[in-house]
RNA sequence: GGCCCUAUCGUCUAAUGGUUAGGACGUCGCCUUCUCAAGGCGGUAAUCGGGGUUCGAAUCCCCGUAGGGUCACCA
Protein backbone atom coordinates (compact mmCIF):
# COMPACT_ATOMS: atom_id res chain seq x y z
CA UNK A 1 0.00 0.00 0.00
CA UNK A 2 2.50 2.49 1.02
CA UNK A 3 4.88 2.56 -2.29
CA UNK A 4 7.48 4.71 -0.07
CA UNK A 5 8.36 1.23 1.09
CA UNK A 6 9.35 -0.17 -2.76
CA UNK A 7 11.46 0.84 -4.96
CA UNK A 8 10.28 3.61 -7.31
CA UNK A 9 10.36 2.15 -11.30
CA UNK A 10 8.98 4.48 -13.58
CA UNK A 11 8.60 4.23 -17.29
CA UNK A 12 8.17 6.85 -19.95
CA UNK A 13 6.37 4.71 -22.90
CA UNK A 14 6.52 6.83 -26.53
CA UNK A 15 5.33 4.28 -29.53
CA UNK A 16 7.38 5.37 -32.39
CA UNK A 17 4.87 6.59 -35.11
CA UNK A 18 6.20 10.29 -35.04
CA UNK A 19 8.21 12.81 -34.10
CA UNK A 20 8.20 13.31 -29.83
CA UNK A 21 5.34 15.93 -29.29
CA UNK A 22 5.65 18.54 -26.57
CA UNK A 23 3.12 16.69 -24.27
CA UNK A 24 5.26 13.71 -24.35
CA UNK A 25 8.64 15.80 -23.20
CA UNK A 26 6.76 16.86 -20.59
CA UNK A 27 5.10 13.23 -19.42
CA UNK A 28 8.86 12.12 -19.91
CA UNK A 29 10.01 15.13 -17.82
CA UNK A 30 7.69 14.53 -14.77
CA UNK A 31 8.72 10.57 -14.83
CA UNK A 32 12.39 11.21 -14.78
CA UNK A 33 12.09 14.32 -12.02
CA UNK A 34 10.16 11.98 -9.82
CA UNK A 35 12.09 9.09 -10.31
CA UNK A 36 15.36 11.22 -9.79
CA UNK A 37 13.33 12.04 -6.43
CA UNK A 38 12.89 9.00 -5.20
CA UNK A 39 16.48 7.60 -6.06
CA UNK A 40 14.68 5.26 -8.42
CA UNK A 41 14.91 3.55 -12.21
CA UNK A 42 13.31 5.04 -15.39
CA UNK A 43 12.35 2.49 -18.10
CA UNK A 44 12.62 3.83 -21.46
CA UNK A 45 9.98 1.88 -23.73
CA UNK A 46 8.78 1.58 -26.97
CA UNK A 47 5.89 0.66 -27.67
CA UNK A 48 6.12 -0.42 -31.10
CA UNK A 49 3.20 -3.72 -30.73
CA UNK A 50 1.69 -1.77 -34.06
CA UNK A 51 4.06 -2.79 -36.68
CA UNK A 52 2.80 -1.35 -39.51
CA UNK A 53 2.52 2.60 -38.17
CA UNK A 54 5.97 2.53 -35.96
CA UNK A 55 8.38 3.27 -37.79
CA UNK A 56 12.77 2.88 -36.51
CA UNK A 57 13.36 6.55 -37.84
CA UNK A 58 10.74 7.81 -35.21
CA UNK A 59 12.06 5.57 -32.70
CA UNK A 60 15.99 7.53 -33.91
CA UNK A 61 14.01 10.33 -33.57
CA UNK A 62 12.52 10.09 -30.17
CA UNK A 63 15.77 9.00 -28.77
CA UNK A 64 17.74 12.33 -29.96
CA UNK A 65 15.09 14.74 -28.65
CA UNK A 66 15.23 12.76 -25.21
CA UNK A 67 19.09 13.32 -25.41
CA UNK A 68 19.16 16.69 -26.23
CA UNK A 69 16.33 17.40 -22.74
CA UNK A 70 18.89 15.77 -21.37
CA UNK A 71 16.69 13.26 -20.37
CA UNK A 72 18.54 10.11 -19.64
CA UNK A 73 17.33 6.46 -18.77
CA UNK A 74 17.73 3.22 -16.94
CA UNK A 75 16.53 0.84 -19.02
CA UNK A 76 15.58 -0.02 -22.45
CA UNK A 77 13.19 -1.92 -24.33
CA UNK A 78 11.61 -2.14 -27.68
CA UNK A 79 7.68 -4.53 -27.05
CA UNK A 80 8.25 -5.68 -31.02
CA UNK A 81 10.86 -7.70 -29.11
CA UNK A 82 8.75 -9.01 -26.42
CA UNK A 83 6.27 -11.09 -27.86
CA UNK A 84 7.23 -14.15 -25.84
CA UNK A 85 6.37 -12.98 -22.82
CA UNK A 86 3.52 -11.27 -23.91
CA UNK A 87 1.95 -15.08 -25.78
CA UNK A 88 2.82 -16.76 -22.02
CA UNK A 89 0.71 -14.29 -20.44
CA UNK A 90 -2.00 -14.40 -23.13
CA UNK A 91 -1.88 -18.21 -22.75
CA UNK A 92 -2.57 -17.74 -19.76
CA UNK A 93 -5.27 -15.79 -19.73
CA UNK A 94 -7.28 -17.72 -22.03
CA UNK A 95 -6.23 -21.08 -19.52
CA UNK A 96 -7.88 -19.34 -16.76
CA UNK A 97 -11.06 -18.26 -18.85
CA UNK A 98 -10.37 -14.75 -18.52
CA UNK A 99 -9.72 -14.47 -22.18
CA UNK A 100 -11.08 -16.02 -24.88
CA UNK A 101 -10.56 -16.95 -28.80
CA UNK A 102 -13.51 -15.50 -30.64
CA UNK A 103 -14.53 -15.85 -33.63
CA UNK A 104 -15.24 -12.37 -36.00
CA UNK A 105 -16.97 -11.30 -38.70
CA UNK A 106 -13.85 -10.74 -41.38
CA UNK A 107 -16.04 -8.42 -43.97
CA UNK A 108 -14.12 -5.48 -42.70
CA UNK A 109 -11.14 -4.47 -44.81
CA UNK A 110 -8.14 -5.55 -42.21
CA UNK A 111 -10.02 -7.66 -39.82
CA UNK A 112 -9.00 -11.13 -39.84
CA UNK A 113 -11.28 -13.97 -38.55
CA UNK A 114 -9.83 -14.55 -35.14
CA UNK A 115 -8.44 -12.55 -32.22
CA UNK A 116 -8.41 -12.59 -28.55
CA UNK A 117 -11.01 -11.06 -26.30
CA UNK A 118 -10.73 -9.79 -21.93
CA UNK A 119 -13.79 -11.84 -20.87
CA UNK A 120 -14.92 -8.56 -18.86
CA UNK A 121 -15.92 -9.59 -15.14
CA UNK A 122 -18.37 -6.25 -15.59
CA UNK A 123 -17.47 -4.87 -12.45
CA UNK A 124 -16.40 -1.33 -11.10
CA UNK A 125 -13.46 0.15 -10.83
CA UNK A 126 -12.31 2.51 -8.63
CA UNK A 127 -8.42 3.42 -8.31
CA UNK A 128 -6.59 6.47 -6.39
CA UNK A 129 -4.98 8.75 -9.06
CA UNK A 130 -1.61 10.94 -7.63
CA UNK A 131 -3.34 14.01 -9.29
CA UNK A 132 -6.97 13.98 -9.25
CA UNK A 133 -8.25 12.07 -6.44
CA UNK A 134 -10.64 9.36 -6.57
CA UNK A 135 -11.99 7.87 -9.99
CA UNK A 136 -14.59 5.16 -10.32
CA UNK A 137 -15.42 3.73 -14.04
CA UNK A 138 -18.03 1.53 -14.64
CA UNK A 139 -16.42 -1.14 -16.97
CA UNK A 140 -19.85 -2.56 -17.95
CA UNK A 141 -19.79 -0.75 -21.15
CA UNK A 142 -16.16 -1.68 -22.52
CA UNK A 143 -17.95 -4.88 -23.40
CA UNK A 144 -14.76 -7.60 -23.96
CA UNK A 145 -12.75 -5.84 -25.88
CA UNK A 146 -9.79 -7.29 -27.67
CA UNK A 147 -6.36 -7.45 -26.16
CA UNK A 148 -4.51 -9.38 -29.02
CA UNK A 149 -4.77 -10.10 -32.58
CA UNK A 150 -3.56 -13.33 -32.33
CA UNK A 151 -1.32 -14.73 -29.78
CA UNK A 152 1.88 -13.26 -30.95
CA UNK A 153 0.33 -10.03 -32.00
CA UNK A 154 -0.92 -8.58 -28.69
CA UNK A 155 -2.20 -5.10 -28.60
CA UNK A 156 -1.78 -1.98 -26.30
CA UNK A 157 -3.57 -2.76 -23.35
CA UNK A 158 -2.39 -6.50 -22.54
CA UNK A 159 1.29 -4.70 -23.55
CA UNK A 160 1.35 -2.19 -21.40
CA UNK A 161 -0.05 -4.23 -18.58
CA UNK A 162 2.41 -7.35 -18.81
CA UNK A 163 5.09 -5.10 -18.88
CA UNK A 164 4.78 -2.97 -16.48
CA UNK A 165 4.11 -5.94 -14.21
CA UNK A 166 7.20 -7.89 -15.83
CA UNK A 167 9.27 -4.42 -15.28
CA UNK A 168 8.08 -3.97 -12.05
CA UNK A 169 6.55 -0.78 -12.60
CA UNK A 170 6.03 1.38 -9.52
CA UNK A 171 4.43 4.36 -10.90
CA UNK A 172 2.49 5.39 -13.70
CA UNK A 173 2.82 8.87 -14.80
CA UNK A 174 1.46 9.75 -17.97
CA UNK A 175 -1.24 11.97 -20.06
CA UNK A 176 -4.38 12.37 -19.15
CA UNK A 177 -5.49 10.93 -22.55
CA UNK A 178 -4.90 7.71 -20.92
CA UNK A 179 -7.19 7.93 -17.64
CA UNK A 180 -10.13 6.23 -19.50
CA UNK A 181 -7.50 3.26 -20.36
CA UNK A 182 -7.01 3.07 -17.11
CA UNK A 183 -10.07 1.10 -15.91
CA UNK A 184 -9.43 -1.35 -18.66
CA UNK A 185 -5.72 -2.20 -17.61
CA UNK A 186 -6.56 -2.79 -13.74
CA UNK A 187 -9.32 -5.44 -15.22
CA UNK A 188 -6.10 -7.10 -17.15
CA UNK A 189 -3.99 -6.56 -14.30
CA UNK A 190 -6.56 -8.30 -11.45
CA UNK A 191 -7.11 -11.17 -14.20
CA UNK A 192 -3.65 -11.44 -14.33
CA UNK A 193 -3.31 -11.32 -10.07
CA UNK A 194 -0.77 -8.51 -10.55
CA UNK A 195 -0.13 -5.70 -8.66
CA UNK A 196 -1.70 -2.49 -9.09
CA UNK A 197 0.79 0.76 -9.71
CA UNK A 198 0.58 3.99 -8.56
CA UNK A 199 -1.35 6.33 -11.30
CA UNK A 200 -0.81 9.72 -11.72
CA UNK A 201 -2.48 11.47 -14.98
CA UNK A 202 -1.03 14.51 -15.53
CA UNK A 203 -3.24 17.39 -17.42
CA UNK A 204 -2.87 18.15 -21.45
CA UNK A 205 -1.14 20.49 -23.04
CA UNK A 206 -3.24 22.56 -24.90
CA UNK A 207 -3.19 24.64 -28.45
CA UNK A 208 -4.48 28.06 -28.41
CA UNK A 209 -8.04 26.78 -29.65
CA UNK A 210 -7.62 24.79 -26.23
CA UNK A 211 -7.84 21.41 -27.96
CA UNK A 212 -5.69 19.08 -27.39
CA UNK A 213 -2.26 19.94 -29.56
CA UNK A 214 -1.94 17.28 -32.84
CA UNK A 215 0.34 16.50 -35.39
CA UNK A 216 -3.16 16.64 -37.56
CA UNK A 217 -4.63 19.55 -36.25
CA UNK A 218 -1.84 21.72 -35.15
CA UNK A 219 1.33 20.75 -37.64
CA UNK A 220 5.09 20.62 -36.82
CA UNK A 221 4.60 23.27 -33.77
CA UNK A 222 3.56 19.95 -31.54
CA UNK A 223 7.34 18.12 -32.00
CA UNK A 224 10.08 18.95 -29.97
CA UNK A 225 12.14 19.12 -32.85
CA UNK A 226 10.16 21.81 -34.08
CA UNK A 227 11.50 24.51 -31.33
CA UNK A 228 15.05 22.88 -31.22
CA UNK A 229 15.69 24.00 -34.81
CA UNK A 230 14.08 26.99 -33.97
CA UNK A 231 16.72 27.45 -31.96
CA UNK A 232 15.46 27.14 -28.29
CA UNK A 233 17.42 25.92 -25.91
CA UNK A 234 16.85 22.41 -24.11
CA UNK A 235 17.65 23.77 -20.85
CA UNK A 236 14.29 26.53 -21.59
CA UNK A 237 12.36 23.67 -23.20
CA UNK A 238 12.51 21.72 -19.66
CA UNK A 239 11.77 25.05 -17.76
CA UNK A 240 9.02 25.41 -19.88
CA UNK A 241 7.46 22.27 -19.90
CA UNK A 242 7.57 21.75 -16.11
CA UNK A 243 5.99 25.11 -15.66
CA UNK A 244 3.05 24.12 -17.68
CA UNK A 245 0.59 22.59 -15.12
CA UNK A 246 3.12 22.92 -12.15
CA UNK A 247 5.03 25.65 -10.18
CA UNK A 248 6.74 26.13 -6.99
CA UNK A 249 4.29 27.64 -5.13
CA UNK A 250 6.16 30.67 -5.09
CA UNK A 251 7.14 33.16 -7.40
CA UNK A 252 10.33 31.63 -8.62
CA UNK A 253 10.00 30.58 -12.52
CA UNK A 254 13.33 29.85 -13.74
CA UNK A 255 14.64 26.25 -12.99
CA UNK A 256 17.42 24.10 -14.24
CA UNK A 257 16.76 20.41 -13.98
CA UNK A 258 18.77 19.78 -11.01
CA UNK A 259 16.66 22.36 -9.49
CA UNK A 260 13.11 21.06 -10.34
CA UNK A 261 14.78 17.64 -9.31
CA UNK A 262 14.96 19.18 -5.59
CA UNK A 263 11.58 21.05 -6.08
CA UNK A 264 8.74 20.14 -8.13
CA UNK A 265 6.33 18.04 -6.21
CA UNK A 266 3.79 15.84 -8.08
CA UNK A 267 0.77 16.64 -5.57
CA UNK A 268 1.34 20.14 -7.15
CA UNK A 269 0.52 19.69 -10.79
CA UNK A 270 -2.46 21.05 -11.96
CA UNK A 271 -5.45 19.40 -12.74
CA UNK A 272 -6.50 21.55 -16.25
CA UNK A 273 -4.98 21.03 -19.35
CA UNK A 274 -2.71 24.49 -20.16
CA UNK A 275 -2.54 26.31 -23.25
CA UNK A 276 0.76 26.28 -25.04
CA UNK A 277 2.24 29.71 -25.03
CA UNK A 278 5.05 30.43 -27.73
CA UNK A 279 5.30 33.81 -26.60
CA UNK A 280 6.38 32.96 -22.93
CA UNK A 281 8.56 30.09 -24.50
CA UNK A 282 10.35 32.76 -26.34
CA UNK A 283 10.65 34.92 -23.73
CA UNK A 284 12.12 32.12 -20.98
CA UNK A 285 14.72 31.28 -23.91
CA UNK A 286 15.94 34.79 -24.31
CA UNK A 287 16.33 34.86 -20.33
CA UNK A 288 18.86 31.84 -21.01
CA UNK A 289 20.37 33.25 -24.24
CA UNK A 290 21.33 36.18 -22.03
CA UNK A 291 23.31 33.96 -19.44
CA UNK A 292 25.13 31.93 -21.63
CA UNK A 293 28.68 32.32 -22.17
CA UNK A 294 30.40 34.57 -24.64
CA UNK A 295 32.04 31.73 -26.52
CA UNK A 296 28.38 29.89 -26.50
CA UNK A 297 26.91 32.82 -28.21
CA UNK A 298 29.63 33.28 -30.77
CA UNK A 299 29.64 29.71 -31.79
CA UNK A 300 25.79 29.53 -32.17
CA UNK A 301 25.92 33.03 -34.05
CA UNK A 302 28.15 31.32 -36.81
CA UNK A 303 26.13 28.15 -36.85
CA UNK A 304 22.94 30.07 -37.71
CA UNK A 305 24.99 33.00 -39.97
CA UNK A 306 26.47 29.79 -41.77
CA UNK A 307 22.76 28.27 -42.57
CA UNK A 308 21.96 31.63 -44.26
CA UNK A 309 25.42 34.13 -45.17
CA UNK A 310 28.55 31.87 -45.79
CA UNK A 311 30.39 34.94 -47.42
CA UNK A 312 30.24 36.12 -44.13
CA UNK A 313 31.57 33.71 -42.00
CA UNK A 314 35.30 34.94 -42.53
CA UNK A 315 34.88 38.51 -41.32
CA UNK A 316 36.63 39.22 -37.85
CA UNK A 317 33.20 41.12 -36.90
CA UNK A 318 32.12 37.49 -35.73
CA UNK A 319 34.60 37.75 -33.05
CA UNK A 320 33.93 40.89 -31.88
CA UNK A 321 32.14 40.83 -28.57
CA UNK A 322 30.47 43.88 -29.14
CA UNK A 323 28.63 42.03 -32.16
CA UNK A 324 27.67 39.31 -30.05
CA UNK A 325 25.80 41.30 -27.21
CA UNK A 326 24.14 43.32 -30.44
CA UNK A 327 22.33 40.20 -32.01
CA UNK A 328 21.52 38.17 -28.37
CA UNK A 329 19.79 41.65 -27.51
CA UNK A 330 17.78 41.32 -31.12
CA UNK A 331 17.00 37.74 -30.80
CA UNK A 332 14.66 35.49 -28.54
CA UNK A 333 16.15 31.91 -30.03
CA UNK A 334 18.47 31.23 -32.79
CA UNK A 335 16.54 30.90 -35.62
CA UNK A 336 15.48 34.74 -35.46
CA UNK A 337 19.06 35.27 -36.27
CA UNK A 338 17.16 34.25 -39.76
CA UNK A 339 15.24 36.99 -39.81
CA UNK A 340 17.59 39.70 -38.56
CA UNK A 341 19.61 38.29 -41.94
CA UNK A 342 16.43 38.41 -44.31
CA UNK A 343 15.65 41.80 -43.25
CA UNK A 344 18.90 43.01 -44.21
CA UNK A 345 19.63 44.38 -40.86
CA UNK A 346 22.94 42.81 -40.59
CA UNK A 347 24.31 43.75 -43.75
CA UNK A 348 26.06 47.40 -42.69
CA UNK A 349 28.20 44.52 -40.55
CA UNK A 350 29.60 43.04 -43.35
CA UNK A 351 29.73 45.19 -46.54
CA UNK A 352 29.39 49.75 -47.08
CA UNK A 353 25.55 50.62 -47.04
CA UNK A 354 23.86 52.11 -49.90
CA UNK A 355 23.25 55.58 -47.85
CA UNK A 356 20.64 58.09 -49.33
CA UNK A 357 21.85 61.38 -49.27
CA UNK A 358 18.62 63.13 -48.35
CA UNK A 359 18.31 60.66 -45.74
CA UNK A 360 21.08 61.52 -43.77
CA UNK A 361 20.54 65.14 -42.09
CA UNK A 362 18.60 64.63 -39.34
CA UNK A 363 14.56 65.49 -40.05
CA UNK A 364 13.72 67.90 -37.19
CA UNK A 365 16.95 69.79 -38.66
CA UNK A 366 17.64 68.83 -41.71
CA UNK A 367 20.20 71.50 -42.65
CA UNK A 368 23.07 69.76 -45.09
CA UNK A 369 25.96 72.09 -44.20
CA UNK A 370 25.49 71.45 -40.76
CA UNK A 371 25.05 67.34 -41.19
CA UNK A 372 28.41 68.08 -42.96
CA UNK A 373 30.29 70.01 -40.08
CA UNK A 374 28.66 67.21 -37.49
CA UNK A 375 30.26 64.51 -40.00
CA UNK A 376 33.80 66.12 -40.28
CA UNK A 377 33.76 66.89 -36.77
CA UNK A 378 32.81 63.65 -35.82
CA UNK A 379 35.71 61.98 -38.34
CA UNK A 380 37.98 64.41 -36.33
CA UNK A 381 37.22 63.12 -33.06
CA UNK A 382 37.73 59.74 -33.92
CA UNK A 383 40.81 60.29 -35.75
CA UNK A 384 42.35 61.98 -32.68
CA UNK A 385 41.35 58.26 -30.77
CA UNK A 386 44.44 55.74 -30.46
CA UNK A 387 44.09 51.90 -30.76
CA UNK A 388 43.86 51.63 -27.50
CA UNK A 389 41.06 54.40 -26.60
CA UNK A 390 39.23 52.23 -29.13
CA UNK A 391 36.45 51.21 -26.86
CA UNK A 392 32.53 51.37 -27.16
CA UNK A 393 33.23 53.56 -23.72
CA UNK A 394 35.65 56.00 -24.90
CA UNK A 395 33.85 56.92 -28.25
CA UNK A 396 30.62 57.31 -26.72
CA UNK A 397 32.16 59.55 -24.34
CA UNK A 398 34.07 61.69 -27.08
CA UNK A 399 31.65 61.63 -29.45
CA UNK A 400 28.41 62.34 -26.84
CA UNK A 401 30.57 65.25 -25.59
CA UNK A 402 29.96 67.02 -28.83
CA UNK A 403 26.72 66.19 -29.40
CA UNK A 404 25.14 67.45 -26.55
CA UNK A 405 26.82 70.46 -27.48
CA UNK A 406 25.18 70.36 -30.84
CA UNK A 407 22.29 68.92 -30.18
CA UNK A 408 22.01 64.88 -30.10
CA UNK A 409 19.69 63.94 -32.97
CA UNK A 410 21.27 66.31 -35.18
CA UNK A 411 24.67 64.70 -34.43
CA UNK A 412 23.92 61.74 -33.88
CA UNK A 413 21.62 60.77 -36.45
CA UNK A 414 23.50 61.37 -39.13
CA UNK A 415 26.59 59.40 -37.85
CA UNK A 416 24.04 56.50 -37.36
CA UNK A 417 22.58 56.93 -40.75
CA UNK A 418 26.02 57.38 -42.75
CA UNK A 419 27.08 54.06 -41.23
CA UNK A 420 24.15 51.88 -41.44
CA UNK A 421 22.34 53.45 -44.14
CA UNK A 422 19.30 51.93 -42.01
CA UNK A 423 16.88 54.00 -40.23
CA UNK A 424 16.67 51.74 -37.67
CA UNK A 425 19.46 50.01 -36.21
CA UNK A 426 22.38 49.91 -33.19
CA UNK A 427 24.16 52.46 -31.73
CA UNK A 428 26.62 54.48 -33.72
CA UNK A 429 29.27 53.67 -31.38
CA UNK A 430 28.63 49.83 -30.94
CA UNK A 431 28.78 50.00 -34.43
CA UNK A 432 31.70 52.07 -34.85
CA UNK A 433 33.69 49.79 -32.22
CA UNK A 434 32.93 46.70 -34.07
CA UNK A 435 33.63 48.63 -37.80
CA UNK A 436 36.99 49.23 -36.31
CA UNK A 437 38.60 53.03 -36.82
CA UNK A 438 39.41 52.95 -40.69
CA UNK A 439 35.88 51.84 -41.55
CA UNK A 440 34.39 54.02 -39.64
CA UNK A 441 35.87 57.06 -41.17
CA UNK A 442 35.67 56.17 -44.65
CA UNK A 443 31.84 55.34 -44.26
CA UNK A 444 31.51 58.83 -42.82
CA UNK A 445 33.81 60.71 -45.20
CA UNK A 446 32.62 59.10 -48.38
CA UNK A 447 28.63 60.12 -47.20
CA UNK A 448 30.00 64.09 -46.67
CA UNK A 449 31.47 63.87 -50.20
CA UNK A 450 28.14 62.72 -51.28
CA UNK A 451 26.79 65.61 -49.53
CA UNK A 452 29.03 68.20 -50.26
CA UNK A 453 27.98 67.02 -54.26
CA UNK A 454 24.58 67.61 -53.67
CA UNK A 455 25.23 71.40 -52.20
CA UNK A 456 27.02 72.17 -55.22
CA UNK A 457 24.46 70.66 -57.44
CA UNK A 458 22.00 72.88 -55.47
CA UNK A 459 24.36 76.25 -54.79
CA UNK A 460 24.52 76.28 -59.50
CA UNK A 461 21.19 75.06 -59.76
CA UNK A 462 20.40 78.23 -57.75
CA UNK A 463 22.74 80.57 -59.37
C1' G B 1 -24.43 10.76 -27.78
C1' G B 2 -22.37 7.33 -23.34
C1' C B 3 -18.50 7.50 -19.84
C1' C B 4 -14.62 10.40 -17.61
C1' C B 5 -11.97 14.94 -16.50
C1' U B 6 -11.71 20.16 -15.79
C1' A B 7 -13.24 25.43 -14.61
C1' U B 8 -9.15 32.42 -11.11
C1' C B 9 -6.86 38.15 -15.81
C1' G B 10 -6.26 36.83 -23.31
C1' U B 11 -2.36 32.80 -21.61
C1' C B 12 0.57 30.09 -17.45
C1' U B 13 -0.72 30.40 -12.49
C1' A B 14 -0.76 32.03 -6.55
C1' A B 15 -4.11 32.46 -2.68
C1' U B 16 -5.40 24.85 1.03
C1' G B 17 -12.83 29.64 4.85
C1' G B 18 -11.02 36.02 6.49
C1' U B 19 -5.80 39.17 1.00
C1' U B 20 -7.10 46.08 -1.72
C1' A B 21 -7.66 38.27 -5.27
C1' G B 22 -0.67 38.13 -5.81
C1' G B 23 3.12 36.96 -9.72
C1' A B 24 4.76 35.86 -14.87
C1' C B 25 3.98 36.18 -20.42
C1' G B 26 1.36 39.33 -23.76
C1' U B 27 -0.64 44.12 -24.32
C1' C B 28 -0.69 49.47 -23.23
C1' G B 29 1.84 53.89 -21.14
C1' C B 30 6.14 56.29 -19.20
C1' C B 31 11.51 56.62 -18.37
C1' U B 32 16.23 55.75 -20.75
C1' U B 33 17.45 57.17 -25.96
C1' C B 34 19.17 60.04 -32.64
C1' U B 35 16.33 55.29 -34.29
C1' C B 36 15.82 50.03 -33.21
C1' A B 37 16.73 46.35 -29.53
C1' A B 38 17.62 45.50 -24.51
C1' G B 39 16.65 47.45 -19.66
C1' G B 40 13.82 50.13 -15.65
C1' C B 41 9.03 51.82 -13.81
C1' G B 42 3.79 51.77 -14.03
C1' G B 43 -1.29 50.65 -15.96
C1' U B 44 -5.12 47.28 -18.04
C1' A B 45 -7.25 42.69 -17.04
C1' A B 46 -9.95 37.20 -13.62
C1' U B 47 -12.75 33.95 -9.38
C1' C B 48 -18.50 30.63 -15.51
C1' G B 49 -23.92 31.00 -13.56
C1' G B 50 -27.54 29.74 -9.79
C1' G B 51 -28.58 27.77 -5.21
C1' G B 52 -27.01 26.20 -0.48
C1' U B 53 -23.40 25.47 4.24
C1' U B 54 -21.02 29.48 7.20
C1' C B 55 -20.50 35.34 11.05
C1' G B 56 -17.59 35.05 6.53
C1' A B 57 -16.83 31.23 0.16
C1' A B 58 -12.34 31.77 -5.43
C1' U B 59 -11.88 28.02 -1.66
C1' C B 60 -16.85 23.15 0.95
C1' C B 61 -21.77 20.81 -1.14
C1' C B 62 -25.66 20.51 -5.00
C1' C B 63 -27.64 21.83 -9.80
C1' G B 64 -26.76 23.97 -14.27
C1' U B 65 -23.39 25.81 -18.15
C1' A B 66 -19.02 25.68 -20.88
C1' G B 67 -14.59 23.45 -22.49
C1' G B 68 -11.75 19.14 -23.06
C1' G B 69 -10.57 13.83 -23.21
C1' U B 70 -12.12 9.01 -24.58
C1' C B 71 -15.20 5.50 -26.76
C1' A B 72 -10.12 0.89 -32.96
C1' C B 73 -8.23 -5.84 -34.84
C1' C B 74 -3.83 2.69 -32.80
C1' A B 75 -1.07 3.74 -28.79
Amino acid sequence: MDYKLKKVITRFAPSPTGPLHVGSARTALFNYIFTKQNKGEIILRIEDTDRARSKKEYEDGLISELNWLGLSFDEFYRQSERTAIYKKHLENLIKNEKAYISKEDAEKEGSRGEVIRFKNPNTKIKFNDVIRGEVLFDTTELGDFIIAKGLGEPLYHLAVVVDDFEMNVSHVIRGEDHISNTPRQILIQEALGFPRPVYAHIPLILAQDKSKLSKRKHGDSVSVKHYREQGILPQTMINFLALLGWNPGDEREIFSLDELVSIFDIKKVQKGGAVFNPEKLDWLNQQYLNNLNREEKADKIKEYLAKHKEGWLKSPVLGNPVFIDLIVERIKKWGDIQELVKNGELDYFFEAPTVQADKVPWFKNPDIKSTILHLSKASDIINGLGNTDWDVKIIKDKLMKYADERGRGEVLWPLRYALTGREKSADPFSIAKILGKEETLLRWQKTTKELSEKIQGQDQAIG
